[in-house]
DNA sequence: AGCACGCCGACT
DNA sequence: GTCGGCGTGCTC
């Protein structure tokens, strides 16, 4: 016999298809790209047809079960993306479809049908459908339940059709079933530190569990960080010892969609931006995929831009994306575009819940919403016939998934995804990466500029300081004073606050105007070093040092968060005086507290930010003058927009231009460029005061002078003096385990596979990663640069590292060595 | 990644 | 002898 079989992806990390047989009555409806479901191992899953074959493999097959949609879920193009992805970023196809399906479909979901109140008894129908509402005019059920007492094997097509009559609803079931969306949590029941375990493991998990001081415990992140097993947790649970959980992680967001007011509101643009819309208008009507960088300095107007090019598109009856970085700042963006389509816009966001998200799902399938915004995995939403994608800030690197795979940067797959739809992509920037920048100049791209600011504002003029300078003035002057108050001068002598900046903000306190200040490190002293013998307190599960906080008056590893109390002694030589190096911003905060104590100055880091909202008060309370000065971390750069604010200062420039890392001086650039357009957005006159010890760092400079261009000739010089992007492509293998030993071996292992299949010029490594030990795992890494000339798209790079990682993926998982592949990374420490 | 099977060490 | 912990291997 001739049976029609089909290759299902399945979400598991396992790079193969699986073959299943096709049951007579479903092979009429099953089509590629179809969710399916499966029996898989002891679960029953979902999964995706792939392809069809008529081929046997030399294993038993198994039958699927039923076909959830009747349209195919996925449709060609996305598979085609699917698949683009999954090779890229060397990741399975199950794995990778599961970004294109909405939250709980991933996995078996209880669908709940019920009787539609429109139905009426006058129906005609056919038998099969008569005995499904026979089976519900009582009660509701869910769709298993409906599958064995009427004995129908399609139930979702039969269930399907009677919804779309209008006689049937479907919900599904968020709240009981753990789905597997749902995360389980565990609370102690005992705080008994006496009690004795026969295994070892046991003992260690529970004096563990006692360390922690918060009521609730994520299981996952629990046993990850104690290195622990759930059978462990699970005997605790038996014993009484603990409460095991399920929680959910959704809750509906509650987001005002007062979106009736679609007016068309018309915008004045001025020559630039009517330019580069004419240029986008040029290229949509050309129904080819086209990608423009839209180059446009802070305050340029590149939103009007992207507002206009939208209306073009929906005029074509075509549908649109626009990518955003950062979750936190979005309800106003998405209230902006809303103002202009209305309802059109649907918002999509990881903290929707499965029913919201379900909900947006399928209404941009269907075509309600046109306009899809959100972050980059609001790329794979299923909008149809797709005129534009429009990634905004595209130099962020939130666009790059770093933690999980797919490991993929949603900037790159925007534009496969364009050109696989014909569709054109905006690359919006102040600050473009190197690399589309250099795109942007080959050609590759076309390069639209938006050159002045729109309200013809002017850049604020940008002052260096340069703090090594300032440390010597205020010694010598300590000098000076000392001979007649002593010692004393000395004290306190080390400040983070220049006498120019301290001078200008004193200034703006005067004028009641705003001043935002930009120290990228919480805390409020990174290392604290004891000062008889030089011992500095590290973190004993990471090689970092650990970061003093003042509020709580502990020690914190920024890395895995472990919490100790701040030494009394030194432990290595006794000595009880220690000195606190370097400047967090709590530290700021106390200094500026003792300098201006009538000011009100408020905080944003991560740790005043944990709490949901908390962000958004923050901001209110400076945006309506309730404080004068606002200090934090990078995120007092991103997108603010107080027109109060005459004053940006840069407390110290150099924490991440130090770094390691090739793209340090790129990133500097662009955080520095960023907080400095926050000056001045009005026609009050800004300025900014940026404190460093490396004044003439060619990053400062071109800040200094509002010169992107400048600054890209310079970093383009050295990429290609270290042949690093866009000269080359950077593949990262990462190697990470508990013991130190089997990590070297499977990293120097992997390294002798790889030198025989790669030009060893362009492998660095293996090798310690700059952080070589985080949360008690030892990290090893391999960089490979897979040049532009030789292996044009690093297909040869790339394949050579997924043959290796399987030749050698036994091996590591018996040693316990994990064995990551992170395509054109971020960063490389 | 789960999940079950089966080996091996601790205890009635 | 038995219980149950934890390592190993498989999933169409």
């Amino acid at each position: 016999m001739n049976l029609k079989l089909a290759d299902v992806a399945i979400p598991v990390p396992l790079s193969q298809l699986f073959t299943y047989s096709i049951p007579a009555h479903l092979e009429s409806i099953a089509q590629k790209g179809s969710l399916i479901i499966v029996p898989f191992g002891k679960k029953i899953l979902t999964g995706v047809i792939i392809n069809f074959r008529t081929e046997r493999p030399n294993v038993s097959l198994k039958n699927i079960i039923d076909v959830i949609d009747r349209t195919p879920t996925v449709n060609h193009d996305d598979l085609k993306l699917a698949e683009w992805i999954s090779e890229y970023y060397n990741t399975s196809l199950g794995e990778t479809i599961k970004l294109f399906l909405p939250a709980g479909f991933s996995q078996t979901s209880k669908k709940i049908v019920s009787l539609s109140d429109l139905f009426k008894k006058n129906h005609l129908l056919s038998t099969t459908k008569e005995k499904i509402v026979q089976l519900l005019v009582n009660e509701s059920a869910t769709l298993l339940q409906l599958r064995k007492k009427s004995g129908i094997k399609n139930i979702y097509a039969v269930v399907n059709e009677l919804e779309s009559e209008g006689i049937v609803t479907v919900s599904e079931e968020t709240s009981k079933k753990p789905s597997i969306k749902l995360e389980r949590f565990f609370r102690r029941s005992s705080n008994d530190s006496t009690l004795q375990f026969r295994s070892k493991k046991q003992q260690v998990t529970w004096s563990a569990i006692l360390s922690k001081d918060q009521e609730e415990i994520n299981v996952t992140s629990f046993l990850k960080e104690a290195s622990s097993s759930l059978s462990t947790l699970k005997i605790f649970e038996q014993k009484n010892l603990i409460t095991i959980y399920q929680k959910e992680f959704n809750r509906t967001t509650s987001f005002a969609q007062d979106g009736h007011l679609a007016k068309s509101l018309s915008i004045q643009l001025n020559a630039n931006q009517i330019q580069a819309v004419n240029n986008i208008s040029a290229a949509l009507h050309e129904n080819s995929s086209r990608t423009f960088l839209l180059y446009g300095i802070t305050g340029s107007g590149k939103t009007q831009v992207y507002i206009e090019s939208i209306r073009k598109v929906l005029e074509q009856n075509k549908t649109a994306f626009v990518l955003i970085p950062e979750i936190s700042l979005t309800p106003q963006t998405v209230k902006r575009f809303q103002i202009h389509f209305g309802d059109q816009v649907v918002w999509m966001h990881s903290r929707m819940s499965d029913g919201e998200r379900y909900d947006a799902w399928r209404l941009a399938q269907s075509g309600k919403y046109k306009i899809v915004i959100g972050p980059r995995s609001a790329l794979f939403a299923p909008l149809k016939n797709i005129g534009l994608i429009i990634v905004d800030e595209e130099h962020e690197s939130s666009y790059k998934q770093y933690d999980s795979s797919p490991r993929y940067n949603a900037r790159d797959v925007a534009i496969v995804r364009a050109s696989l739809n014909n569709a054109v992509v905006i690359l919006g920037s102040a600050t473009p990466s190197i690399e589309s920048y250099s795109n942007a100049l080959n050609k590759k791209y076309t390069l639209l500029t938006l050159p002045e600011r729109a309200d013809n504002a002017v850049l604020p003029p940008v002052t260096i300081v340069n703090m090594i300078d300032e440390r010597k003035q205020l010694y010598a002057n300590a000098k000076i004073v000392s001979k007649e108050i002593g010692k004393k001068a000395f004290e306190n002598i080390s400040h983070s606050i220049s006498r120019l900046l301290e001078l200008k903000i004193r200034d703006r306190l005067e004028k009641k105007e705003g001043v935002i200040l930009l120290q990228n490190r919480r805390g409020f002293a990174p290392f604290i070093v004891c000062k008889s013998c030089g011992y500095i307190e590290q973190c004993d599960r990471c090689n970092v040092t650990m970061t003093y906080h003042a509020t709580k008056k502990h020690m914190r590893c920024h890395y895995c968060g472990k919490v100790k109390p701040a030494p009394t002694s030194c432990p290595k030589c006794s000595g009880f005086e220690f000195s606190f190096n370097g400047f967090g911003t709590q530290r700021v905060e106390q200094e500026l507290s003792a300098l201006f104590p009538s000011a009100v100055t408020v905080r944003m880091d991560m740790d005043t930010t944990t709490r949901k909202g908390s962000h958004e008060k923050i901001l209110q309370q400076f945006g309506e003058g309730g404080a004068d000065i606002l200090l934090g971390t990078q995120m007092v750069a991103k997108g603010l927009d107080f027109p109060r604010v005459t004053l940006v200062g840069v407390i110290s420039a150099d924490t991440q231009m130090m770094l390691p890392d090739f793209r340090s001086a790129e990133r500097t650039f662009q955080l520095l460029t960023q907080v400095a357009g926050r000056a001045g957005r009005s026609t009050l006159a800004g300025e900014v005061i940026i404190q460093t010890s490396q004044p003439n760092h060619y990053a400062l400079k071109h800040v200094r002078e509002h010169d992107f261009v400048g600054f890209y000739n310079e970093e383009i010089e050295f990429r290609k003096s270290i042949n690093y992007p866009p000269f080359s492509r950077v593949i990262v293998v990462e190697f990470k385990g508990r013991d130190e030993k089997n990590v070297e071996h499977t990293a120097t292992g992997f390294g002798k596979h790889l030198f025989a299949l790669l030009n060893r010029d362009s492998i660095l490594g293996p090798a310690p990663a700059v952080l070589s030990k985080i949360k008690n795992e030892y990290r090893w890494q391999i960089i490979i640069k897979a040049d532009k000339e030789g292996d044009k798209n690093g297909t040869r790079a790339r394949n050579s590292v997924a043959r290796v990682v399987n030749e050698l993926s036994r091996q590591s998982t018996k040693s316990k060595v994990k064995i990551t592949v992170d395509v054109d990374p971020t960063g490389i420490l």
